[in-house]
Formats: C-alpha cells, structure tokens, sequence
RNA sequence: GGGCCUCUAGCUCAGUUGGUUAGAGCAACGGACUUUUAAUCCGUGGGUCGUGGGUUCGAUCCCCACGGGGCCUACCA
C-alpha cells in the first residue's frame, strides 16, 4: 500500500468512527471542541492549593451553613450534579476516593460562567474549582465556586452509578471499576502495603532484593508448563520462566547469602478463581538456613503483613468470616496426619499397589508412576479439606520434590513443607538440595519422566549443575504466590487481587 | 479439555410461547427551577437485540456454526 492509501485509508476510518459514534460521545467531543475554541480542554497546569483529602481533614465536622473565610483551588471527577437555574451542585471526587461537593451560584460566577457549566461540564469530568470553603444548608462541605475551568473533558460517559458493574466489565475496564468502587481502590492500596510490609519484613533480616531472568533458556525451578517464544538476535526458542529458582541459587552460590525475589511467574496452564497464567511469585533463599527456619521467616512475613496493613492477625474476609493467623503455626508431618486421617499406617516404604487399593476404594483416580504422587494424592483426599488455621504439612515423598534435599533423620522423605491457610496450597520452603552429584541425579530421573511423556518434568540445566558444583552452603529457601497471599488476606478470587488480569 | 448457562441502548436490566413501531431506570438532548445529596417536574432523541448462516410468508425469539463471558469438572500454585 502506499503512503497515499494508507493516508486515505486513514481518513476513512477517521469517517467511519465520527459517524458510527453512539450519540453521548459525538455531543461530547462537540464540548470538547468548544472548550478548546474558549481556551483549553486540558489545561496543562491548574492552580491547585488544596487535595479534596486536605479540605476535608481540615474541616471535619463544620456546623450547617457557615463561611469559613478560607480560599482553595481544587479539582475532582465529577461523579453528581444537581443543577438548578441559579444554583448548581456537582460532587467531585479525589483518585482517593474522597469527595466535595461545589456549588456555583449565579451572583458568584455570573451568568455567562455558569451558563457554559450547565452547557459544558459532564458527569465524569475532572473539573477545577477555586472558591470559599462553606457548608450548605443541608450542613454538606463544600466549595462555593468563584471560578471554574476543565481540567480534563472526558469523551465517553461514565456508567451509571447506581447499579452494580458486571463482572466482565469490571475487569475489561479496571479503571473505570476503580472509579466507581470504593473497594477496588482498597484492594490496590492493600496489594501495595503488603508489598511494603514484606520487603520491610526481608529488609529487618538484611536480605537482598534482586531480579533475575524472566526470559530462560531452559526453564526450571518449579513443575509446569511453559509459554515459549523466539529471540531474534539469539535465533533461539526461550521461555518465559515458571520460578526464578535456579537463578536465585546461583546467587547464593554466588555469596548473596540472603536473597529474595518478587516477580512474574508465568504457567502455560488452566485459568480459574485460584490460578492466573501469570502471577506474582515471591522467593526467598537464606544461607545456613532450613526449612525451619524458613517456615519461621513465611510465618513473620505474613503475620507482620496482616499487623501493618489490619493491625490485626485475625483479618476479616469479603463474606465477613474471619481468618486467624494469630500464634504459632502448626506443623504436621504429611506421612502422619496422612494415616491418621485414613485409618492406615502409610509410609515411603508402603507399596504403591496398596496405596492404589486406598485410592480406588476411595474413588480416587492416579495415573502416574511415582510412589510419591500416590501419596500426595490421598493426602490431599484425606487431609487437606479439614486444614482451615495455617498450617506446615512437613516431610514430603523424595520423588516427587527432586529439588529438595533428604530428611535429616527421617528416610524416604525429604524436608519439604507446604504452608496451607484455609485450604490453599499459600507456599511452599525446602531446606534446599545442595549436593550437585545427588541434583544431577534428581534431574536425570526427571529427563526419564519427560521421555515417558510427563509434560511438566523437569529440564536438565547443566550451567545450575556446575553453578552447584562451586558448592552452595547448606540453606532454606521458600515460594509464596502474592496473589494468593492477598486472597488469604482479603477472600477474593485471584481475578480481583490482579489489577489487570489476563482478558481475550 | 468435557458439561451446562449466557450475550438486548453509554451502564444495569426487562421483554418477545415467531407477527406492524423492542421497553424501563440512570445517562444524553430541549425547557422550568438559588440549597441539592441517585434533586424534582415537562418534553425529546438514542438499538445491526454478540457475528455469520439456516428454517419460515415473517427471526431479537427456533436450529447450526463461530466469537466473548460465567458456573461446574479435570490439570497446575
């Protein structure tokens, strides 16, 4: 095509979108057209001296219909107006979410300024306003407007504001829901203070904050599937990366004996209420550490989380339950509280052929030829629904954790906990594998996996093994999905603790 | 991946057992109103009924395909 075409082109789709336009728009950019003839529909600076938050600390409790003598420029969304012929009341919202109302009367502005209001200034609008700080005789703050200018016009109208958005817009037009409701903005402030909480928890303890790749090579550190893509100037396939794992150990090899990472994870996988194809992971590795000791740590930094943001451990949820994460957390054995639970004795050395008796029995379908995921399976059977108070399920089958290093005591096992609260999988700590023969064997056994057809298997990543083979001190480390802190923390689904969840 | 449900105005929703011109509230437009709080009152406009095909004299409605969304189910954190 060329240049010429395109232009025309161009002008046509330029046509085509002024003539399909639905009526609210086109009878706005006819405003917005007349703002700029009379000066500026977006002013690049505006005189402001106060917040909406400001004013109305300043005056928390005025009695109805009183002057105060103090002048302010402010500016807001327009969110209501209630006009009369000689009187208008808009309310104006901060990003806050605090609100003010303006009044601009005939004797303050003069006919010709509040004529262009009435004509000009839309729901949705961001309005500046300078004028007197007063209470109305309804007893409402206000500012008794002496000018007004556009601070930014909006094209398209805002929804009503006395329904309920659907789900589907709320979350396709995230920015509007944040307008409109009080509770999305809170989820955006508490997301953010747990962040801070946390890395003010690690900061404490003298860990380090790094980033490492999200684009890999291999991919490694966690079971899952990958999304893939190609590297141009590499002419190569990478990955993005499922756990930043092998990096973050290489670290500590590396002597960055205390180190942490909190970033995008990716899984080329199912998408439901507790799982995003892309979500925050945090990890944390603690030389001459153990999963003890990282249970510790997971257990500060939630717990100072919920004090920071709640000032409380007992933090109440959207449906109004309350989620107690107060004391010290239980740690069970999953061997244990699996026999406990199942009325038999189950151990590493409990042959797979009785362990797929129980499962038939109990309805349960396995497919796999690991001994370990057997038990995992009926664990989660057994156990799992009845853990509501966080929880370590401590000690988990060698086979199927080939990052983790062997029980110190226990045989069979490897000293591997996952962290549940209310029945989630919250994170996971390990005291980590640092033997290099003994990893290499790990992933050889996971090569064999994949070659049986297991799509999540492990890759062999020959650079993390010789990384290893410069030896790595004896340490705990630990994974905690922040989306799912924050729906422990909250009681959301995952889609409404993600700003801008993945949408077609 | 499998099953069920859903898509109507800017937004939230009615509705049509297939029949002339598809409705409401808010929003918009015109008018009245100097203390409103979803202001009120009078009037007006606004729709490819998700998209494409089929059945029919006639389809927004029935059938098929495709697309978006939701719930359940399976895998994974």
């Amino acid at each position: 095509m060329s240049n010429a075409d395109a232009q025309r082109s161009e002008e046509a789709q330029q046509d085509e979108f002024e003539q399909d336009l639905p009526e609210q728009i086109a009878v706005r950019l006819a405003k917005r057209d007349r703002l700029n003839e009379l000066g500026d529909a977006y002013p690049v600076a505006l005189p402001i001296t106060h917040t909406i938050d400001q004013v109305r600390e300043a005056y928390p409790a005025l009695e109805v219909d009183v002057a105060t003598g103090e002048f302010v420029g402010l500016a807001g969304r327009v969110m209501f107006q209630r006009n009369t012929g000689k009187l208008c009341f808009a309310t104006l919202q901060a990003g806050s979410g605090q609100r003010i109302q303006a009044m601009l009367s005939l004797d303050k502005v003069g006919e010709e300024q509040l004529e262009l209001y009435k004509e000009l200034v839309d729901l949705g609008d961001h309005l500046f306003v300078s004028g007197e700080v007063i209470t109305s005789k309804r007893g409402e703050l206000s500012i008794m407007v002496d000018s007004w200018k556009m601070a930014a016009k909006t094209i398209r109208p805002l929804p009503n504001l006395h329904n309920e958005l659907g789900e589907e817009y709320r979350v396709r037009h995230r920015y509007i829901d944040l307008i409109v409701r009080d509770r999305a903005r809170e989820v955006v402030q508490i997301r953010s203070k747990v962040m801070q909480s946390m890395r003010k928890t690690f900061a404490e303890r003298d860990f380090l904050e790094v980033e490492t790749p999200m684009l890999q090579t291999i991919h490694g550190g966690a079971s899952a599937r990958p999304f893939k893509t190609h590297s141009n100037a590499f002419d190569t396939e990478l990955f993005l990366r499922i756990a930043p794992e092998l990096f973050l150990k290489r670290a500590v090899v590396g002597g960055i004996d205390r180190v942490y990472e909190i970033n995008r994870n990716f899984r080329n996988e199912g998408a439901d209420r507790t799982h995003s194809p892309e979500f925050a992971m945090l990890e944390a590795y603690q030389a001459y550490g153990d999963y003890n000791s990282i249970a510790d740590l997971t257990q500060a930094l939630i717990q100072n989380a919920a004090m920071d943001v709640f000032g409380t451990h007992q933090v109440t949820l959207e449906d109004g339950s309350i989620n107690d994460l107060g004391g010290e957390w239980a740690r069970i054995s999953m061997f244990e509280s699996l026999s406990a639970a199942c009325g038999v004795e189950i151990t590493p050395e409990t042959p797979i052929a009785e362990l797929k008796k129980i499962a038939d029995k109990e309805g349960i379908e396995i497919d796999h030829p690991l001994h370990g995921k057997y038990v995992e399976e009926l664990w989660e059977h057994f156990v799992k629904g009845d853990l509501v108070n966080p929880t370590f399920v401590m000690d988990f089958p060698v086979d199927t954790s080939p990052l983790t290093r062997n029980h110190r005591s226990k045989a069979g096992v490897v000293e591997k906990w996952d962290l549940y609260i209310r029945g989630y999988e919250q994170a996971t700590g390990y005291s980590e594998l640092v033997d290099p023969v003994i990893q290499r064997e790990r992933f050889v056994a996971q090569v064999q996996l994949a070659a049986s057809g297991d799509p999540e298997a492990m890759k062999l990543d020959e650079e993390f093994l010789k990384a290893l083979e410069f030896g790595m001190p004896p340490s705990g480390g630990m994974g905690m999905g922040i989306d799912r802190l924050l729906m422990s923390l909250t009681g959301l689904g995952i889609r409404e603790t993600i700003m801008f969840p993945l949408v077609k």
